[in-house]
RNA sequence: UCCCCGGUAGCUCAAUCGGCAGAGCGGGUGGCUGUUAACCACUAGGUUGGGGGUUCGAGUCCCUCCCGGGGAGCCA
């Protein structure tokens, strides 16, 4: 195979004669003078080619293009302060691909509903590249947490028998002749996947049939769960900071030049250092009450409830010690106050919300077997989860972090829909 | 599921009290030796989301359906 070089690698060849292969990103001429900005996944170039007359080969083969048509050129490389990226390409030949037919997607503001049904589009735009850039970066960070922790890597099923937390919220399917539901959390698994290697994580894609329809929520999206035995309540909190300052700091510095083209104010991310600050579930309350908020105490936070806790620190917050009956029948009551558990999340600034949601769970048979009725769940359908408790149990507790919510606060964006390649959103599953 | 806003050229939008359907961008043609979402000139481009109603006359008012956006609830 013939080598050619990415555009970011061109400032090693000042100098030489390269071959570039890409697409156009646009088209400038001005006389005797003509541009074609190349763009090849890893950057942009401005390359450049002058005739004395107009009606020469090249200028004929230029006046062929049009956006994103596919190219390979060959030119030299030279410094230009001139050129955006400071390197430029004097072009010496370049042969056509393909010719695009005229691209939908233009330099100027469009509208998500024009832009949604061309994502597979629209992710070539410098703004989505670099906000998936900084995905593959944040997910590399976060396995390389894990992996420094020492956390196995355990995966769990997508394909589910019965649900773990809630059934209105599931999608159901066919199994041959049983049904089977899209997994909304690997947690179950990871408890017995911890009684088996100590400290496990799963990563992947959850779903939820939920209608929500706000800028926070997909129904298809990645989270991140560890879970590990005889890691208490107090143990998993610190977990969960170090491990949010550690993909929040390493992500930035190594994602800048994708921050930039975001114009993300770097000073609000830079500040997230472990340890964060803790509050109650109860002293949460009453700062909404002090607010103003109707929500009623005992249920659980709204959006705008979030914000307004949130905004009262400059980092994340744990909010710990939710009641019972609002949430999972797996967290393990407060000793101090069984009415509430031994829950905590964590509510990222600048009103992105709950990224964290996490626990101890409950270790005692017969405790496990009480809340599972409460709930009104079947002992059968969780038979296999029991005997986790019956077979050396150990008090345990882990968290989920929703990857796409984190990439949102990281990035700055408006609308989570944007922090995942192909959003599944209540009314798109297109492209 | 509920509340609010919107649907006019390929795109982003305008159209005063109900009175000739318009601009910028994009496309096409021509010009320009350093452009930065280039610029200049010319040019083509319309079932005003669908159906019904009121009126001499409806993009504009009324009814209804469809689609999109924003928010709420729920959650990571």
């Amino acid at each position: 195979m013939r080598e050619w070089v990415y555009i970011n690698n061109l400032k090693d060849y000042v100098g030489k004669t390269v071959e570039i292969r890409g697409w156009v990103y646009n088209l400038r001429s001005s006389g005797k003078v003509r541009f074609i900005l190349l763009r090849d996944g890893t950057g942009i170039v401005q390359t450049v080619m002058f005739s004395p007359t107009k009606d020469s080969p090249q200028f004929k083969k230029f006046d062929e293009l049009s956006l994103e048509s596919s190219v390979i050129l060959w030119g030299k490389v030279k410094e230009e302060k001139r050129a955006p990226g400071g390197v430029e390409i004097d072009i010496e030949d370049f042969d056509i691909v393909q010719i695009s037919d005229e691209y939908p997607i233009q330099k100027k503001e469009h509208s998500i509903g024009f832009l949604m049904p061309l994502r597979h589009l629209w992710i070539r735009s410098r703004k989505q590249f670099a906000i998936l850039k900084l995905r593959d970066i944040l997910i590399w960070k976060i396995r390389e947490f894990f992996k420094k922790e020492g956390f196995t890597l355990v995966d769990t099923p997508i394909l589910t028998p019965s649900s773990c937390e809630g059934t209105t919220t599931l999608f159901e399917t066919e199994y041959f002749d049983q049904k089977a539901y899209l997994s909304q959390s690997g947690q179950l698994y990871n408890e017995a996947n911890a009684m088996a290697f100590g400290k496990v994580y799963c990563f992947g894609p959850t779903f939820r049939a939920e209608k929500s329809k706000t800028r926070r929520h997909l129904i298809e999206f990645w989270m991140v769960e560890p879970e590990a035995a005889y890691y208490e309540f107090e143990d998993m909190m610190k977990v969960a900071e170090n491990f949010v300052e550690y993909i929040i700091q390493e992500t930035i510095k190594e994602g800048k030049e994708y921050l930039e083209i975001l114009e993300r104010d770097l000073s609000k991310l830079e500040n997230i250092k472990a340890p964060f600050p803790r509050i109650k579930y109860t002293d949460a309350f009453k700062i909404l009450k002090e607010e103003g908020s109707q929500t009623p105490e005992g249920e659980d936070f709204g959006g705008t409830d979030e914000t307004i806790i949130s905004s009262k620190f400059d980092k994340p917050v744990f909010v710990t010690h939710f009641p019972a009956k609002i949430k999972a029948f797996y967290m393990q009551p407060d000793p101090e106050n069984p009415e509430y558990t031994l829950s905590f999340d964590l509510l990222a600034p600048e009103g992105y919300g709950e990224v964290i949601g996490g626990s101890e769970r409950i270790h005692d048979y017969e405790l496990l077997v009480k809340k599972l009725k409460e709930h009104g769940y079947s002992e059968e359908d969780y038979k296999w989860y029991l005997d986790l408790r019956k077979y050396g149990s150990v008090p345990h507790s882990g968290f989920g972090l929703g990857l796409e919510r984190t990439l949102s606060w990281i990035t700055g964006i408006h609308h989570i829909r944007e922090a995942i390649p192909y959003p599944r959103t209540l009314y798109n599953l297109y492209p």
